[in-house]
DNA sequence: CGTCCCCTTGACTGCAGTCAATGGTCGTGG
DNA sequence: CCACGACCATTGACTGCAGTCAAGGGGACG
């Protein structure tokens, strides 16, 4: 169980971000690695013998079936934890989505400084905790919500998360857009354009966007 | 962030089973409480006093949307623990699913519990780290798979959750059904129905079921 | 300059949704 | 005990949203 933050969703841990130590312990010092875009960090079925801190860039986990389908769970930028599971393999795939630098700690370890100090264990308990928040409301997305919702909730989350400012550029491809969302590159592309003729975002080349915020707000009003 | 506990995953938490202790600690006792049929357990919006272990009988948490677009996240059987929150508020609606008995707590004396015992809060991170792990399988779900894979996988899943002897009682209605995997009640009845038809189980009656199980898992297979 | 990859757009298909009618079951009250 | 109504489930006919198949544009990079 990869604690997934999703994309665009506001200060998914904040005691977990702005610090180089892990959840405030100083005696967890994780080392240092870098993986190239598109490198596997883990794949699903392997030995979950570490956990993983992005320092810079970003790192997708997903699923896949046999025939190919593939669901992103989810994005994970900066400061944000990823790796952990329950039982003793991955059940995920994690992957550098831009060249990305982490720091990696044994699991074991972590484990160890929870179980010894109750503070770190509610840390990592209240990460979880937020990171299965946002996991269901993915599920609400990916359950009720229509072509045009998905990606204009997308949008907002990925500003938020990227500061807010409204303008920004996509770190990720259509397809990973796609199978975070469920759809695919076609019907993304296909929204994106409607969502420009209806002067609810601009784009001013490349996978740069400015959004018209409240527009988009209205559209997945709930 | 009620910690939801899909219908049908395999001992869901075991540690949190079995007994009438929450989390092996004894001095948190629940106070008794019922709630019948459809009966709110808690509200969207309303402040996460209490948190919830079921006795018997089952529990459901949804979200809505205010077109009365519906998802549920989650059914809570006896000994599921639901209605933690990371925030002061809950973010579902909880209801009984059939007649309900449930153990009460205060959260702030689990939340106690938790910073004062390690041994508690790793019991607390592993359960929302495992609901965890049953949202995202909901992901994949919702995400990548057609109706006929998503009914054949949940009625795996609740055959498991009640015994796993193949041939069980449906505890909840097609809408319910229906708004957990993100389909119409004409499309779960027609699925079963196509099910029968093709001999992946059989209907003696009401919503008894006898599942050919060898069958389906073939429909569902990754 | 050419190749590769990503993205966009168009035409058509098909799966699941919608609308509608009917049947079944249960509980209630005449 | 049966009649009625409410609710739940099934089935059929049709619709529509998103998927599929296909063609072509546009950058990045060698």
């Amino acid at each position: 169980m990869p604690p997934h933050t999703a994309v665009g969703h506001p200060a998914p841990v904040p005691s977990m971000n702005g610090s180089g130590l892990f959840a405030g312990c100083p005696d967890l010092i994780g080392t240092p690695f870098s993986y190239a875009r598109e490198e596997e960090v883990y794949g699903e079925g392997e030995e979950a013998e570490f956990v993983y801190r992005v320092v810079s860039g970003a790192v997708r986990t997903h699923k896949v079936l046999s025939d190919g389908r593939r669901q992103i769970t989810g994005f994970h930028l900066p400061g944000d934890l990823f790796g952990f599971e329950q039982g003793d393999t991955h059940r995920h795939t994690a992957e550098a989505l831009s060249d990305a630098r982490v720091l990696i700690f044994k699991r074991r370890q972590v484990e160890r400084a929870a179980t010894d100090r109750a503070e770190v264990a509610c840390q990592l308990w209240g990460m979880a905790t937020n990171n299965l928040r946002l996991a269901q409301d993915l599920t609400l997305l990916l359950g009720r919500r229509t072509a045009t919702e998905r990606v204009a909730a997308f949008l907002m989350e990925v500003d938020e998360r990227l500061g807010g400012s409204g303008t920004f550029s996509l770190p990720m491809t259509r397809r990973d857009i796609a199978d975070y969302l469920g759809l695919t590159i076609e019907t993304v592309s296909r929204t994106l354009s409607q969502l420009e003729e209806g002067g609810a975002l601009q784009r001013p080349g490349g996978r740069q966007l400015s959004l018209r915020r409240a527009k988009l707000r209205r559209m997945v009003e709930d």
